[in-house]
DNA sequence: AAAAAAC
């Protein structure tokens, strides 16, 4: 794992002083040497400073920030965790569910052989086994916002003693429309802090952010997707858009079935798309956001497991999960930006491993392929499709009457439905979306538009034109 | 033209 830049082959977590409970947990787990990140960040955080890392799922980014964490957590112990007060002094924030339980899982592991404990609250889930978790006193909570706050107003949770803030995948969570949630939280906090914010990319939105809520920060980068885009190969087959499942079914015979996760751009076509493969054969799921959470967890974990060989996954998946070892990603779409391609991509080719990714495209995606191509600055190869028939797909589900059909299952199959999950949050929360991710986002605001405010808030409040993120920026605590 | 996230 520490060949991917110039670490020197002689550092050794051993070296940063870590907490002997810490250097074990590190043995449990075969970790000897530091990746780039981690050899760089460690030292930097453990002496109390902020930092600002840009830096990919797959570079070890998780314990880069959690060793330190915990360090200096157990450092401290003896002034705040003396009674049987576990008062909360770190404090993660994840753009995805997943990737909250991923931290969560990781820092559980770290903090094994060490007093201190941690929990993950996220929505979708019950609340009570997680209020439980948070009263029974942990000294650090990885969260998803928007559960998190809800958290606060049952005053299950109380913020007052954060003493470390890290904010994971920052630009997704920016463009996830979280900032006003964000903002809230960091005015929960006490001032002095520790602060740490990843993200992949260095938007003006992302700098703006940091320089809000950093004080005087480090930056630490690692090298970028090119580093990641070297182990992987890629290939783009052509196939007529009717023809694109057919492709995949294509694909993963010849692959003989080795576990693959294929990347759809949308939640429906997702769905259609693995229960296709299911008719064919295979074992797959599909994981998107209007599965529940529990299905979301067992698709994941079977996947994991190795119960399932295809995961079929919009870009709920694309970034922040770590699947480890995975040998091909196949894009069923191209992602509509660009951005996502290289997200998707790195989740084969890690630690050191090669990987194929292989993707799909037919004549209206032109446009998108080009996109790619100019981010990565490199043409992807052209392939042909070895022996491939169109036509194998049993049903071809175009027409409207069994689309009609097929989306009923969907929901029988427990997908909740569209007015369950309608983003009914305060009019606090409802602040502008990612904005400068996606020229879609950037057409001129159009009160009529479904997605501009919730009904639900309509009420209290009247609808806001779109803000700038930078307004809201400007908004921020200092420091 | 999409996806994600609190009840």
């Amino acid at each position: 794992m520490s060949d991917i830049e110039n670490t020197p082959e002689q550092v050794r977590f051993a070296d940063f002083g870590l907490a002997p409970e810490i250097l074990r947990a590190l043995t449990d787990q075969g970790y000897v040497h530091p990746t780039p990140i981690q050899a760089k960040a460690i030292p930097i955080l453990l002496q109390g400073r902020d930092v600002m890392g840009a830096a990919q799922t797959g570079t070890g980014k998780t314990a880069s920030f959690s060793l330190p964490i915990i360090q200096l957590l157990l450092a401290h112990a003896s002034a705040s965790m003396s009674p049987a007060r576990h008062p909360v002094r770190a404090l993660v924030l994840a753009p995805t569910r997943e990737l909250a339980v991923q931290v969560a899982e990781n820092v559980a592991a770290y903090c094994k052989h060490t007093p201190l404990r941690s929990t993950v609250v996220f929505g979708g889930m019950d609340m009570k086994p997680q209020t439980a978790a948070l009263r029974s006193g942990v000294e650090i909570v990885i969260a998803t916002p928007g559960r998190l706050l809800d958290h606060v107003e049952q005053k299950n949770i109380s913020l007052g003693q954060v003493q470390m803030l890290v904010m994971d995948e920052a630009d997704r969570m920016l463009d996830m429309g979280f900032l006003p949630d964000l903002q809230r939280i960091i005015n929960l906090l006490p001032k002095k802090r520790q602060n740490l914010m990843f993200s992949a990319t260095f938007s003006p939105e992302i700098k703006k952010l940091a320089s809000s809520f950093l004080t005087d920060p480090i930056t630490i980068e690692v090298a970028r997707s090119n580093a990641t885009a070297e182990k992987v190969s890629q290939v783009v087959y052509k196939v007529n858009e009717d023809h694109k499942r057919d492709a995949v079914a294509h694909i993963l015979r010849q692959r003989e079935m080795k576990q693959v996760i294929v990347f759809s751009n949308t939640k429906i076509g997702a769905s259609r798309l693995a229960r296709g493969l299911v008719t064919e054969g295979m074992k797959a799921a599909a994981i998107h956001g209007d599965k529940t959470q529990q299905e979301r967890m067992q698709a994941l974990d079977s996947f994991k497991k190795g119960e399932i060989d295809v995961l079929v996954a919009t870009d709920v998946a694309a970034r922040g999960l770590d699947i480890s070892d995975l040998p091909c990603v196949i894009n069923f779409d191209l992602p509509y930006n660009a951005e996502d391609y290289v997200h998707r991509i790195g989740r084969t080719g890690r630690a050191g491993a090669s990987g194929d990714a292989i993707s799909i495209y037919s004549d209206k995606d032109e446009r998108l392929l080009a996109d790619i191509e100019k981010l990565i600055k490199q043409t992807v190869p052209r392939g042909t499709l070895e022996g491939f028939v169109p036509g194998g797909f049993r049903s071809d589900e175009r027409h409207g009457e069994r689309r009609r059909d097929r989306t009923a299952a969907d929901r029988s199959a427990g997908e909740r439905p569209a007015f369950e999950r309608s983003s009914a949050r305060p009019s606090g929360s409802a602040g502008p979306r990612r904005e400068k991710v996606d020229p879609w986002f950037l057409k001129p605001y159009e009160p009529t538009r479904s997605n501009a405010t919730p009904a639900t808030a309509s009420a209290a409040t009247p609808a806001k034109p779109k803000q700038k993120i930078a307004a809201l920026l400007g908004g921020l605590p200092k420091g």
